[in-house]
DNA sequence: AGAGCACATAAGGTCAGACCAATTCTCTTC
DNA sequence: GAAGAGAATTGGTCTGACCTTATGTGCTCT
């Protein structure tokens, strides 16, 4: 029985201490064994399939299907003709098993923009008071670099996106950062179609030159309360320029990339 | 709930005819699009591997090598002899990705703590803002609960895990309580070899009781706080408990049975 | 006639070997 | 020493077969 990769973990129905171990399920703890081990490190090759399947004693098609599924979860990156590597650069979560979820069960735009308003305007308060000097340049950058393209949205928006990564990175935190950026590209992913017809850029870039004065003015309370506000009217302002746009977007790409 | 997929997705569902794509990844998308379509929903059984396979023009390895991907992502589930199922219940996400992520960069348990406050404090926040009347019950049953088993930390424990899940649900947002849900069983993993050692149960109930009042009391500025200094003591409290077992913990068991 | 059991069928899980395609390395050649 | 051609490596896919588990059907026994 192939459950989905996570661990249940809640309650009392954790009693399953079969040991019917599939073959694909061993790829993946072998491979996350060495994960933890630190043998295996961002970057780094694994051992190529046929070695792999000949060390654990199974079939190559049976390592195929543990190495999709670490690819799957963002783990692994394979590229033919060159090996297998653990994902490198920054940590990053896929937006994939969200966007199934926000297909399989009908989440809206609103609910999925109120959970990104919990994730930033907390980053925006952890941004404000850890108040890290070196992170405030970036975040300048981005508020000049909109207000320098008003008249092309698409560019804007660029600058809207490293803006608010460059806050959730400023909190100095990966795993929100990562959070951020995982729930924040499903919002984007739609925002990129209907910028187009975006109106009020100006007043857009002067809400995010607020949030980045209170951030540098280490002000955590005025940091979440200019976050929370340009994110209800960012929230009010995408709502009117789509009005009959899907919300559960798959992306284009599940796996790899 | 916004759209019944009312507009024909045109876009990335026609571009296939590019013969660079993955198979397996075909797979996948195959998948996605019945489900953005809404002709399989939660519960539903996929057709025979045998069938997909010569629906897709593939073989049946790399349908199986797709499933594999979309299992991993917690959409799909299988049984030998039974067949391949959407994914049912309410929507979770699995912590396995994140687990693979902190191993793999050396997350720290506070990193972790303090992602894991910025959603529940929001959450808190949520649902003291919605007081949701028929929500309040739930989490007053646990906190007796609590107060009922302080001698028994790990039963203890199955309340404290409830509780909080109680409040995620009550902030009524289902991206909210899936991203809850899956930090908080990073955290929970853990402090289930811990709790035994724990010393305040009685305190920690205590807190748990002022958090529940101030959502009862629909006042979400207290409810933020309270959950705020519950989970700060909460992170000490665990610190202190363990103090040298690693961070990145991959799940013991990353695929259930 | 109804209940229980056994077998047939269906479906996922695995294996084996082969071939293709892209990359990387190496050795030759200028 | 550098550039190019060819060989070796490695992931991607296919074919076909067999096993294990679940389900369903029909037969037998009561």
């Amino acid at each position: 029985m192939v459950k989905p990769f996570g661990a249940p973990m809640t309650d009392e129905t954790q009693k399953d201490p079969a040991l019917d171990i599939q073959s694909a399920d061993q790829v993946v703890r072998h491979i996350a064994l060495l994960i933890e081990r630190g043998a295996l490190r961002p970057g780094d090759r694994l051992v190529p399939e046929r070695e792999l399947a000949q060390e654990l004693g199974v079939s190559r098609p049976t390592v195929r299907a543990g190495l999709h599924a670490l690819a799957a979860m963002g783990v692994t990156e394979s590229r033919q003709g060159a090996g297998t590597f653990i994902t490198g650069g920054p940590p990053r979560l896929g937006a994939g098993p969200l966007s199934f979820l926000a297909a399989l069960h009908g989440f809206t735009r609103d609910q999925i923009f109120e959970a990104r308003k919990v994730l930033e305007v907390g980053a925006a308060g952890l941004a404000a008071e850890r108040g890290l000097a070196d992170r405030l340049a970036p975040m300048a950058e981005e508020v000049t670099g909109m207000f320098a393209t008003l008249t092309e949205p698409q560019t804007f928006l660029v600058h809207d996106v490293r803006f608010h990564r460059a806050i959730a990175a400023a909190a100095d935190n990966p795993v929100l950062l990562a959070l951020v950026e995982m729930i924040s590209s499903l919002v984007y992913e739609q925002r990129r179609r209907t910028v187009e017809h975006a109106i009020d850029l100006k007043e857009s870039a002067e809400m995010h030159r607020r949030i980045y004065q209170a951030i540098r003015d280490r002000d955590p309370e005025r940091a979440r309360l200019e976050m929370t506000r340009h994110l209800d009217l960012a929230r009010a302002a995408q709502a009117s320029e789509q009005l009959d746009l899907p919300a559960g977007v798959l992306p284009s790409k599940v796996v790899g990339g």
